[in-house]
DNA sequence: CTGAAAGCGCTTACAG
DNA sequence: CTGAAAGCGCTTACAG
């Protein structure tokens, strides 16, 4: 492995025959800077290959030009479209993004938040609103623009990012119990805090339509298709009268219909199926699946938008939260009626 | 936002009562300095709150904690898969990442490739091998570990870690052929490298069975369940003799299974169905779906072991390829005789 | 529009 | 086992 040495200011401002503030500048105000003397400063950078030590920049300046993302997961596909929204919504400028992942612990949150504010970041990306109280603190003294994202409702740190979990699951008992069913159930996995407000929201709506039991199944195992299938079953094994089920996500309900399939239990007329989130599969399942619909996309789009308008000096006042909502998909898979 | 002074090095000396180099080296080399020195060094970062400044370090050594990684997408759950084993390896050290995504553009991919290496990582992480020359060549000049993931097959320019594409989908279409199908299809979305090399295995299996035909239906659009039941339906219209599929991945292939429900075609008896991945769904689905099970978990996994164990002076030598495999699963959707 | 000076907070050899 | 000196490659005020 060589260790070719590399270019630096200096050699470029050589080069170009100004003096390594004037390269400095040119890269970062390039219009304060003579035509002539940045015509120069740009072949000399092209011609020698220069590429800025990121390094030497942040140390220097106090800052860094990445975000820090703290999610609990990357291998849930909500995370991943959050990503990818925050992916797109870099683009065009040159920030970077520092990833973190907390697996759902407070205490692992917490340590990233540590390690990541000591970088000075350019903002910081976090999931929910559960901090732990001692890195609430960190974020409330950070000196950078703070977005937490998924979810409204709790007063944000700085700013804030997502929609209501407890009421897009109310929607969801509350399209069930419209429809006809009976006797809705809740299959929960993963329950962070925000499957807890969803949790909530169910049984909020099943108590205002005078239902009294509390049929919930959940597991803090981390949600899958296999695991609808498994919960699925245990509803049915404790609580045979279960006409619907409402799912604390999408794979779950993948799970629960497929189950459905094994027992030749007609889907929709039999048994309604709402899921969460409205992953594209929802849509081609036969039959289609319900589902309260999300916009993960532009959840991570527009935190990187808050950060941007942050760092350009405007954007939003700190406490603002903005509420993406949700959008019941009423499908094939909780028409009672029909069939 | 307040910013409030830092604890540097030297202030973290002055209150253990040594130099700044030994507290330098109390948190590099521990073993290297007296345990009355470190116990009352480690008092005094621990009272005064001392976060080591990652900038200043990268400055003076000219190394980062930081392993760059470079894929293509993060929305897909394959790559999910992978980087979920990432920080699982990554766990117990103090490295960080940098991710970058190529949406599948090789300029792209160059490009962050340059700014990854002008870091100076300790380390990168890259999916496949098929970047641009000049992509090569940095990453063959590189002062770092670089570590091709996904595939073996193609010489590395450093190490890799993967398996054959083309050897799991070549599994897949003579399992099909021996099953007793007699028309297998290929579907593909995306058809990245990877992609074109599972195609090939494909063709070659057919071929090598004395097929004539080339039943194929692929698109560069991004893979999806729907795009899977949109593909089989175009394959349907123009090759109604087909009683088999291998597909390009694990959603195509739920995507044929919710069309050809849809369509009442029994699956397993009229019509073989096999995936490509494993995905945890494929296990639960109503019929099991059979799949080429690969270990995306693992596969991030050694590629960050191989990193660390560069870093600690051993590690595999340059040229080297870790083949990881894959396994057949044959399930009910190519169980032809049954039913 | 341009530049000389100082400094960001560490680590690297090199001594002892 | 410990430390004094120099320097990593930039940017920040401050002048002019």
């Amino acid at each position: 492995m060589n260790d070719k040495p590399r270019i630096t200011l200096s050699e470029v401002a050589l080069a170009a025959d100004v003096s390594p503030i004037t390269v400095s500048r040119a890269l970062r105000n390039p219009d304060k800077v003579s035509a002539e003397a940045r015509a120069r400063i740009d072949r000399a950078i092209r011609e020698l290959g220069y590429v800025p030590n990121p390094a030497a920049r942040a140390l220097a300046s106090g800052r860094t030009d990445v975000i820090g993302v703290v999610i609990p997961s990357v291998s849930n596909n909500v995370f991943a479209d959050v990503m990818r929204g925050i992916y797109e919504g870099l683009e065009g400028s040159s920030l970077g993004v520092q990833l973190g992942t907390t697996r759902y612990s407070p205490m692992t949150e917490e340590q990233l938040i540590r390690v990541f504010l000591s970088q000075r970041p350019a903002g910081l990306i976090v999931a929910g609103h559960d901090q732990s109280p001692a890195a609430r603190a960190l974020l409330s003294a950070a000196a950078c623009p703070v977005v937490q994202i998924m979810e409204v409702g709790p007063p944000p740190i700085d700013l804030a990012v997502g929609l209501s979990h407890y009421h897009g699951a109310r929607a969801g008992v509350e399209h069930l119990l419209a429809q006809g069913y009976r006797a809705p159930a809740f299959l929960g996995a993963q329950m962070d805090p925000r499957s807890q407000r969803r949790l909530a929201g169910f049984r909020d709506g099943l108590a205002a339509a005078g239902q009294a039991d509390d049929p919930v199944v959940t597991t803090p195992e981390p949600s899958s298709v296999s695991l609808g299938c498994r919960l699925f079953a245990d509803l049915l094994a404790r609580r045979p009268q279960t006409d619907a089920v409402l799912c604390n996500n999408d794979d779950l309900a993948i799970g629960v219909l497929f189950e459905a399939q094994r027992r030749n239990i007609r889907v929709g007329a039999e048994l309604g199926i709402c899921g969460f989130n409205d992953h594209e599969m929802m849509s081609a399942a036969e039959p289609a699946l319900t589902s309260v619909a999300t916009d993960r996309l532009s959840m991570g789009r527009q935190a990187v938008r808050m950060v941007r308008d942050r760092l350009t000096g405007g954007g939003a006042p700190r406490g603002h939260a903005l509420d993406l909502g949700f959008r019941l998909m009423p499908r094939a898979s909780t028409a009672r009626g029909r069939v």
